[in-house]
Order: C-alpha cells, then structure tokens, then sequence
DNA sequence: CTGTCGTATTACGACTGTCGTAGTATCTTT
DNA sequence: AAAGATACTACGACAGTCGTAATACGACAG
C-alpha cells in the first residue's frame, strides 16, 4: 500500500528534523535514510525535501553550512536548530492528540 | 493545542465517511458531530466540509439527496455508497501503517 | 417587534505544500 | 564508454484548506 502524501504532509517538516537531532546531515542522505528507517513505506519525494529545508531555513528551524564528502565533493549540511528543536517538540506533542482525534473515527476490521 | 489542518487533510473525507457509516447526515450535523466526538480538539471549517462534500461526490464516495427537517427546512443530506465503504476501509488500513511511518519520528518526551 | 443566536449552506479568491518533469554535474561500477 | 548512484536546483501545475462574506429562516430574549 502507498500512503498518500496529504496523510504525511503536515510531519514532512517533524520528520526531517527528527534526523537532524543528533548530528547534521544533508539531502540526499535524509531522504536514504527515511527509506531505509520505514522500509521503503515512505520514500519523499527530492523536490519536497529540498523545498522543506529552504522554508525551514527561513523560519529559523534549521541552518546550512557547506560541508564536504570523503571524495572533495561539496554538500549543503543542514544543523538544527534550538527553534527547530523546540517546533520538533511541540509536533511530538501534538501527533499524541492527533492520533487520538483520528482514531475516533477509525473502525478496524476484522 | 490546536491541530494543524496540514496533519488531518489526509483524513477529512475518512472522518466525514466514518460518520455517514450508519445513517445519512448532513454538514452542519456532521460539522457537530466531530466536534463533539473530539471534546473541540477537532472543529472542522465548514468550507473544507461542504467542498469535501462535493468532492466525494463526484469520486463517487457519497450522494446527495433533499431531506427535510421536522420544522420542513430544507437540507441536503448525503449517503455513503459501496465505493464510499470501500475507500473508508482502505483508509483505515492506511491509516495503521501511516501511524507507523510516522512513529519511526517521534520521540516522546517524559 | 427587534436584534441576536443557532441552524444550514454557498461563493470566491488566496495560499501553501507537494508533485511532475527536467536538467546539471560528479563519482563509481560494469 | 555507458549506466547507475550521488547531490541538487528550477519551474509551473495542482489540490485542499482557509478567510471572508453573504443568504435565509426559526427561536428566544429584552
């Protein structure tokens, strides 16, 4: 099954900074990396991921630095940070009571 | 807290189909409805409500049909079809899987 | 008997985030 | 030499939600 984008759209943002908590990182290998962690269940699409990383960038979520891989080859690094921190907290929070608020309405078969 | 509507677009025409499961209804009691159920967590525009409405209609989900209320005000009522049912339940399965997906990201604070 | 609140719906344009498509460039593997 | 993986950017289209506003009727208070 797919799952469709308008489901995960409001926890794109939640979800890339969930990988940026511990250590920065770069596109291409959050995107990898959201593959791999869901086994293939959700893969984001590259102009979706980049354009959350611009609109992050300028609510002040996350900070770009140019960084560069084992090979010399130029990256564009994102950090987190203390705002993006404190906005990753409170989407936590609130997909606690989204989840209560859908399943209200979700009847499972049998 | 305030759900953000980007979180629960994915699910307006699961939850507004969930509760024309039983008996046909109309928008404003639909409108009620949820809110209720939600304890206000959840109070949908009615904008979104009506133009899902028409949506749904077209795919085919629900049809409408005049109604009248006991003081013999008009209203349009809408009924779940077949198809309605079953995108209902394909949402629902959807909806497990979505929920993991998500969770992978999610890191609960104590 | 007038105004406000609750009921019930519709119209319209703005906005945001995702998507499809495409293009560029370098490095690694075959 | 070609193909695939890596890494990113640009642009316009699209869908669903939102703000605002307007209409209309009944009930109830003052």
């Amino acid at each position: 099954m797919e799952i469709s984008s308008d489901v995960i759209r409001g926890y794109n943002d939640t979800i890339i900074l969930s990988l940026l908590l511990d250590s920065p990182s770069y596109g291409y290998e959050i995107s990898k990396r959201i593959r791999d962690l869901t086994d293939d269940a959700y893969i984001i699409k590259e102009t979706t991921l980049y354009s959350a990383f611009t609109r992050m960038e300028k609510n002040g979520y996350v900070e770009s630095f140019a960084g560069f891989a084992d090979n010399g080859k130029r990256r564009t690094y994102y950090r987190i940070t203390d705002k993006g921190r404190q906005y990753y907290q409170e989407k936590c929070s609130e997909w606690e009571l989204t989840k209560k608020v859908i399943e209200h309405f979700i009847r499972k078969e049998s």
